[in-house]
DNA sequence: GTCTATAGTCCGATAGAC
DNA sequence: GTCTATCGGACTATAGAC
């Protein structure tokens, strides 16, 4: 029991996703095929398809865990702010009070925009799900088309929180293409700004 | 010389190009292969590779044809604007005063803005150029670049205008991935609120 | 659960006729 | 300037051993 080892350390499915989206980031979309996949994650081109038996597959898991990913993430952080300052000492132990929609606007903003540095890869199945075909994107939008009519109830209106959620977007997509030209002290500044528009949505009518 | 045909009514390269970027929009980067576009052009695929001699060709091809043709557009604008009204006053016929950074800065937004509609494709050529390969996109990025050197002149600063401009390309690069949920009221909801944040960007500090 | 081997298709590119 | 024919390689997917 004495140091056992923590493996596998992350579960083979990942680990090929994983795989997936650092291709798409290295050498485009249009060298995502099973073979490169196979090959970036260290397995044969045989143990990949037994977990995504076709490429389709494989870039439905891909869009799949990426929504997955930010609305855990969103949740998580709510339900720890919850939990730690205001909902555990107003319902009592063990309750977190409902999330407000502007907390789930400032905090899904912040999700978007501290991730990526993080993760290089982040929202990629997107551009890889678009590449391949676009009628993958009717998900994604209708994703986007759910919170958006959420958001828009916000103080700030249909237009201020749409546009906020459009220079989000903008940064997002623009570096998932290699097109954002931004330094990171840039990049910071923008991001401070953002989140600053964004807190305005939740209050300034 | 009557009724004399407009032949060939735009040059062929043009129209493999056109054919490229129809492709692209239909079916997705992934499916820009030279049998492709050279259907979709209806030429054979040697008939293709005369004009454009690799696909790298073709994809510069597409980049370069964009770029020029946004800049043509914003040119033309503006000389038409300055020949039309204070230009020509102000100079005298046959010479234009020189655009105001100002004015470059609200035209362009403009012209992005207003192009997309008319064209389903437009700037369709970065979304195949980066999934082709990241690294055709330090062209675009040193392009933008040097755009954003000098809008942050603007009385509005780095941060106003590079948040307009973020703005203005999430919109594009969304569409362009088939990734935009607006309605067209919507959208020109939006773009009408990008055109006047953009305006505030020329005056106010 | 992961591997090898292979079938069948599609890719970019070349050569050469017209 | 556009065509057909074709090559070698890369692609997705299947079959079956271990």
């Amino acid at each position: 029991m004495y140091f056992r080892q923590p493996i596998p350390l992350r579960p083979a499915r990942d680990r090929l996703l994983d795989a997936a989206e650092r291709v798409v980031v290295e050498s485009g979309a249009t060298h995502l095929t099973l073979d490169a996949v196979a090959k970036s994650a260290g397995v044969s081109k045989g143990g990949l398809l037994y977990h995504f038996p076709t490429k389709e597959a494989l870039l439905e898991g891909m869009l799949a865990r990426h929504f997955q990913d930010v609305d855990a993430e969103v949740a998580k952080r709510l339900e720890s702010r919850a939990g730690g300052i205001s909902g555990r000492a107003r319902k009592g132990p063990g309750r977190t009070g409902k999330p407000s929609r502007a907390d789930m606007f400032s905090e899904r903003v912040r999700v978007l925009l501290e991730w990526h540095p993080e993760r290089p890869a982040f929202g990629v199945a997107m551009v890889a799900a678009s590449a391949d075909n676009p009628e993958h994107m009717a998900v994604c939008r209708a994703q986007y088309r759910a919170l958006l009519d959420e958001f828009a109830k916000l103080p700030g209106g249909f237009e201020r929180t749409a546009l906020v959620l459009l220079a989000v977007q903008g940064l997002l997509l623009a570096e998932l293409l290699h097109l954002s030209p931004y330094t990171p002290e840039e990049r910071s500044r923008l991001v401070k700004a953002l989140q600053r528009a964004a807190d305005q949505c939740r209050s300034t009518p």
